[in-house]
DNA sequence: CGCGACGTTGATTTGCCTCAACGATTGTGG
DNA sequence: CCACAATCGTTGAGGCAAATCAACGTCGCG
């Protein structure tokens, strides 16, 4: 069973012991996904927590004039979950895709509650996970409502590098809230800088 | 030593015995805080996690032409923690300002990280704490990215409708992201409904 | 009382969108 | 492995939501 790049990841936090690792294996559900296939969808809820290990998704909202708006993007070493559809099992706003052919690892909510109840440890780890979650939405809130589109798009280059040579510009217009034409004319704009 | 109200939020959660309750009574400041003062600014680093027991706060960012942006209020009950500058004493990128008159309990990093040390119940209690941070910011950034400036003022009024009472326009127009002119513009349209 | 914060209105400007069109690339089914 | 479709990036003309700037009346407070 190779979990090995999910364990790796709670090393950065509190490592597992042996049980714990047996523990979790025996429920972490272990799937590959091909490119452009859902995980989640708008109408269901959203019933795991996921790790990717490899590959890359996009978690984004369609307003009622269908346009797609990219909240998220998550690659490997990165958890996505639907806070408010998970605990309070509503259906999500939001839906989660493939970017990239994708590995990941999937808790549900019982199993990770299980997790929490039986090992204080996992009560930590998931606190510092979803605390970092949260530093990044604290940025990028403030970046939104107080930066020009410009801005934006400099700021993604600088923090995510990686991440803006994998995506096609259309889905990075999506995530700064503009459209592709837009961007386009940005960037035409930084060359003859 | 009253900070019953402390307590009382925990209770929501996983309550505490008394020796907890003992050790974060000698941990704890308490602190009056007068109209328009400051807890932080935007040069500082986060030193405190902020319980606010009565009164109100905003946390916003000034830009570089010098506009305020209200990235979120903080009333009775509510938790205020810069994660970023927190946890990895950077320099804040916000000011948290009373509003009201306002009593806060404040607990330390250190002081927060001994608790998380000593008494797992704590990693738990902020564990979901946060999340629940983390599902507001996830409907606000949804909000601001995908909805018109009408949709997010009449969003607001139903989500917050006390805090619509207590804030001036000016404030709620911040935290909008449009200017006090073109909400003032706004509510003009919906007299007619 | 006088000053500063607040809410409102109107005229003008602007950042970004919409729509339409086009070539280049990718990918996919026959 | 080719042919056609879909996706992608780009450009241009015109439009709209919201900002800017200016002005004015009201109110609460020191």
């Amino acid at each position: 069973m190779s979990v090995e790049r999910l364990f790796a990841n709670f090393d950065k936090y509190l490592p597992l012991d042996d049980i714990e690792k047996a523990d979790v294996s025996k429920r972490v559900i272990v799937r590959n996904i091909r490119r452009r296939q859902f995980i989640l969808q708008e109408d269901e809820e959203c019933k795991h927590y996921t790790f990717v290990a490899e590959g890359c998704f996009k978690v984004y909202h369609v307003d009622k004039k269908g346009v797609e708006h990219n909240l998220q993007f998550a690659a490997e070493n990165d958890w996505i979950m639907i806070i408010d559809s998970f605990y309070n099992k509503r259906r999500s706003n939001v839906h989660i895709e493939a970017i990239e052919p994708s590995l990941i690892y999937q808790l549900s909510r019982p199993d990770l509650i299980y997790l929490f109840r039986t090992y204080p440890k996992f009560d930590r780890n998931f606190r510092v996970i979803v605390e970092t979650r949260l530093a990044e939405l604290e940025q990028r809130l403030l970046q939104v409502i107080s930066s020009t589109a410009e801005e934006r798009y400099l700021a993604f280059l600088d923090q995510y590098p990686a991440l803006s040579l994998r995506l096609p510009n259309t889905q990075i217009a999506s995530y700064l809230g503009i459209t592709p034409e837009f961007l386009s004319k940005i960037r035409k704009e930084m060359v003859g800088k």
